[in-house]
DNA sequence: ATATATTTTTAGGGTAATCTAAATTTTTTA
DNA sequence: TAAAAAATTTAGATTACCCTAAAAATATAT
C-alpha cells in the first residue's frame, strides 16, 4: 500500500514500463467502447496480484492517466489513452520491422516488441515509421495509429459468421500466441489469403475451407473464433 | 547500504539495465590493460554518489562480474568481461542502424542507443548484424565486437601525434559528445576522410589542417587530441 | 432481505537502486 | 611518521514495484 502523493498533469512526462504496459493493457480490456476494466482482470493481464494493481491504480490516477474510484473499476482519461495509443503505435512499428527487415516470424515478435515499445524518443519512432514506409497494419493485421494518434480500428468479421460457400480475405488474428501463428504457418493460413468456407460442421462447428483456391483443410471452431476476416 | 547475498556464477542470467550499465563503464574506465577502476571514477560516469556505488559493486561482485576487495578497486572477471562486450555490441550496432538506416545524424545516437543496447535477446542481435551487412565499426569509429564477443581495438594514433607535411586518414573519435561531433560536421571532418597537417603553432599546439586536399582550417589542440587517425 | 461468495482495498513487508551523513581506510603532506 | 586530506564504506532512509494476509465493499443466491 501506498501513500498518495501530489497530483500533476502534462503531455510529456516520462511514464515507467511498468506504468506504459497498464496503459496498452488497460485500453485493450476497455475495448472500443470503452468499458470499465476491474482490478482483477488487470491482475490477470499483468501477472500480478490484485493488491499490486490497485497500488499502481493509485499512482495511474495520481497522474491522470486514468479515472479511478475505488471499487469502481477504471477507464483511460484523454492522456492516459494518448499514452497508451503512442506505446501501441511503437510495439506494431517494431513488430514491423523485426518481420520485414530483420526476417523474424510473425509468431516470435511479440515479447521483443514488448520491450522496444518502451524505447523514448519522439523522433526514433517517426524515423523508423518513414523507413518502414508508414505500414498501416501490423503482421497480425493490426492497425498502426497514425503520428497524430488516431487509431481505427478496421471492422473485420470472424470467421464464425461466414456462411458456407462465402469467400473472405484473411485480415488479422485475435489470438497472437504463437502456437496458433505456428498452427497457421504450417496451414498456409497467411495474412491476405483468401479463405472459402465449403462446410461446417453442424455438431461443433468445425469447419472444412479452401484456402486460395488451393488446399483444403479441417479447422476447429477454436481457430475460427480467432481469425478476422472481410468479404472479398 | 545492503546485505550481503548468496554467490552465483552463471553464463546467462537476467542483469539488469544498471548492472549493464555499469559493467561497460567499468570495461570503458579500465581501458586495454584491464587497469583497477575506483569507486570515485564510476560514481562520475554513472552520475551517483560513490555510497551508491559501494553498494552496486557489492551486488556485481556476488554475482562474480567483478573482481571487487573493498578500498582497492575492481576489475571485471571474464563473465562480467564477457556480458560488457555483448552490451558494447548491441550498443554499436544500434548506432549503425540508427545512422544507415534511419538516417539520424552521427551526434544523436548515442543516447537511443544507450536505451537499445539492454533488450535482450541473442537473435535480434544477430539478424540486426546480418540486416546490417556485418558492419566492423560503428558510425564513430568505434569497432563492434563480433558475435563471439571478440573486440579488437585498432591502434590509432591521435592527431596530436602527427608531424606536419604527414597526411593521414580520419578513424574515429575520442570525445562522442554532440557539440564535438556538430563541430566536425561543420568543419567536414567526417570518417574517411584525409587530414593533412599544414602547420603547427609552438605556442599552443593549434594545427592548420587541410581536408582531402581541399579545403583548409585551423584546429585547437582540444580537437586534435580527439581525433583517431592512421597513417595512408 | 439476509447470508454467502466474490472482488477490491488496506495493512504491513520485501528488494533494487538510489540518497545524505557519518565512520573508516588509504594516501598525501609536512 | 604523524597529522591532514581524500577516498571509500557503512548506517539509515526513500521510492517504485511487488507480495501475503486481513478487512471492507459489492454482488449473488437463497
Ligand atoms: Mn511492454
Ligand atoms: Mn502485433
Ligand atoms: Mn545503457
Ligand atoms: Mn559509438
Amino acid at each position: 500500500m501506498r501513500k498518495a502523493t501530489g497530483k500533476m498533469v502534462s503531455t510529456d512526462m516520462q511514464n515507467s514500463f511498468t506504468e506504459e504496459n497498464y496503459l496498452k493493457i488497460i485500453h485493450s480490456l476497455s475495448g472500443r467502447e470503452g468499458l470499465e476494466v476491474s482490478t482483477n482482470a488487470l491482475a490477470e493481464s499483468t501477472a500480478t496480484r490484485a493488491a499490486s494493481v490497485t497500488d499502481m491504480l493509485r499512482k495511474l490516477a495520481d497522474k491522470g492517466l486514468i479515472h479511478y474510484k475505488k471499487y469502481q473499476g477504471v477507464r483511460l482519461t484523454d492522456l492516459g489513452e494518448k499514452v497508451a495509443i503512442k506505446v501501441i503505435r511503437k510495439h506494431r512499428l517494431w513488430e514491423v520491422f523485426l518481420v520485414e527487415k530483420l526476417g523474424f516470424g510473425w509468431d516470435e515478435v511479440h515479447d521483443i516488441a514488448e520491450e522496444l515499445e518502451h524505447i523514448p524518443s519522439e523522433v526514433l519512432v517517426e524515423k523508423l515509421d518513414a523507413f518502414l514506409g508508414h505500414p498501416r497494419f501490423d503482421p497480425h493485421g493490426d492497425p498502426i495509429p497514425d503520428s497524430k494518434g488516431n487509431l481505427t480500428e478496421p471492422d473485420y468479421l470472424i470467421l464464425t459468421d461466414v456462411h458456407i460457400s462465402e469467400k473472405v480475405l484473411m485480415m488479422g488474428v485475435l489470438d497472437h500466441a504463437p502456437a496458433f501463428l505456428q498452427y497457421l504457418d504450417r496451414s498456409n493460413i497467411t495474412l491476405g489469403c483468401i479463405i472459402e468456407v465449403k462446410e461446417i460442421n453442424d455438431y461443433d462447428k468445425s469447419a472444412f475451407v479452401q484456402i486460395n483456391g488451393a488446399h483444403t483443410l479441417f479447422i476447429s471452431l477454436e481457430v475460427s473464433k480467432n481469425l478476422l476476416v472481410q468479404r472479398l
